[in-house]
Order: structure tokens, then C-alpha cells, then sequence
DNA sequence: GACACGTCAGACGTGTTGTCTTAGAATCTG
DNA sequence: CAGATTCTAAGACAACACGTCTGACGTGTC
């Protein structure tokens, strides 16, 4: 839910996203999901996988039984907002600001996304204008 | 200003950063920005990047002088566009919305800010209602 | 025991990235 | 003009990341 979510591959995030929608699964779960009619060294690429998102605290794996059970420790938002986060420091000398202008002028928007966004920037106004 | 961004490093991105904030200029003149104090093989490196760069149609090159002139062929906020785009293919099945929710919860706005943003969500709302 | 299925450790080919070397052409300086 | 300087061009290079795959070995099941 919560931590770092690192430099995650295009591999590596195939595997998240089968966790994501599946819930905690098998190697052989992931590796059905993934690549159907897969051999035994497609099953070894999603194990491969696996060991390096859990390198990077991105899965947790539960060892308790025969086949290992793995989930992901990371959410979606998680990720969207670690690479937010690294473009803006890439480009924007870390101010997400821009971003969200950039976004705001590109996106066009049904009247309740424009609607919900509103008054999410005005809670984060709120926020701004309280403080101490 | 328009074009496709490709895939940037960090290096290279160094020396597009070079050129936006100075314009135009030779080879030696971003080395002595990115690198003071630099070796010939400093110089060099300024060199493939920029070779690299024209390949990937980010910056032009004026070939009149004995001295080649760079110019940045891409705008930071196309690089920026670029890659909130690739991250939105990547993690959003391709749509930026999720993008701006998720950085508009995540920022503090100034009020300026904000009012700016929503004028953005306007203007973008008009375009939708707008439409045939 | 035979056999399927699992884990683990690591090798491997390939491509990218950043750096650097060399050769040679164009220009400037005396 | 001779020589030094500065440039371009072409490519070698190590380090690393990525995705893939192999082999050895443990653990279940019939």
C-alpha cells in the first residue's frame, strides 16, 4: 500500500498488474495469466520476476505452504505517483505543479471528472490555507 | 516544439536542459556548462549525446559554421507531455485522467495556483459541452 | 521408487548508457 | 606557409539492466 515502489520494468509490472486484478497468487496463477501456453521457462521468467520485486519490497511472498503465495505490496497509486513524482524531479526540479498544469490543459475532461477534480483542488486548498 | 520526444536519458537530458535555459549553442559551450573544469573526452561525450539527440529529432544542428550550432528542436514541456503519456500507457490503459486525480490530491496548490487550474478545467469543460 | 511440481542460484544474449580514443579535416596564428 | 589549435566523425569500451532460460535439488503424491 505504502512503500517505495523503485524502478519497476515492463515485465516486472505485467506480474504487478496480474497481482493487481487476481489478487495474491501462485507463480504457476501468474505465469497462466501471462503467458498462456507457457513452457517452463516462461514460468521461470514470471519466478525471475517475482524474486526481484520482492527485492524491492514491491511483492510479499508467503512461504508457508508448498507453492509460494505472492501479493503485491504496492498499489497501482503507488506506482503512478513514484513516476509522477520522478518526472517532475527530472524536469521540473521536483515541483509537481506543472505536471498538473500540463495535464489540466491536455486532458479533456467529462463534466464529473472536472467536476470531482474541483473539489479536490479545493479540499487541497483548504488544506494550504488552514495550516497552523 | 512539436515533434515526438523518444526516450531521453539523463545525460542527454543534461544537455537539452543546457540548451533551453541558454539557446543555441556549439558543442563547447554546453560541455563548459555541464562539465566545468572538463577534459577533451568530456567534450566528446557532449558530442555523442548531442549525435544521439539529433537522431532522435530533439535538437537541430547548423552545419554553416566551422563550429556546428545545437538548438533544442523539442520544448521541455514536450518531453514533459511525453512522458506523463508513457506513463499513463504504461498504468492507466493510456488515459491521463487518473494522472491528474491522483497528482491533485497529492499537491498543495497556492490559491493562485488553484484558480489558474481551474480555469484550465473550464476552458477544457467548454471544449467538451462545445463539441459538433 | 517414480514422477510431477516446486524452489533456488545463476548463466546467458542482448541492448542501452555513458564514457572515452583515435583519425583526420577545417580554421586560426605566428 | 608551418604549426598549433579546434573542430567533426566513427567507433571502441565497460558497466549495467532486462528478459530469458538452464540445471540442480527439495518436496509432495501415487
Amino acid at each position: 500500500m505504502s512503500h517505495a515502489a523503485a524502478t519497476i520494468t515492463d515485465a516486472e509490472l505485467a506480474v504487478l498488474d496480474a497481482l493487481w486484478t487476481q489478487g495474491p497468487a501462485t507463480i504457476r496463477q501468474i505465469a497462466d495469466v501471462i503467458y498462456p501456453r507457457g513452457t517452463a521457462a516462461h514460468y521461470a521468467t514470471v519466478q525471475k520476476l517475482l524474486e526481484r520485486l520482492e527485492a524491492k519490497r514491491c511483492v510479499s511472498r508467503d512461504r508457508s505452504g508448498f507453492a509460494h503465495v505472492f501479493a503485491a505490496a504496492v498499489d497501482r497509486d503507488d506506482v503512478i505517483a513514484e513516476r509522477l513524482k520522478a518526472v517532475a524531479d527530472q524536469l521540473c526540479e521536483g515541483s509537481l505543479t506543472p505536471l498538473l498544469l500540463q495535464l489540466a490543459s491536455a486532458t479533456r475532461l467529462t463534466p464529473e471528472e472536472s467536476a470531482a477534480l474541483k473539489k479536490l483542488i479545493d479540499e487541497s486548498d483548504n488544506g494550504t490555507s488552514k495550516r497552523k
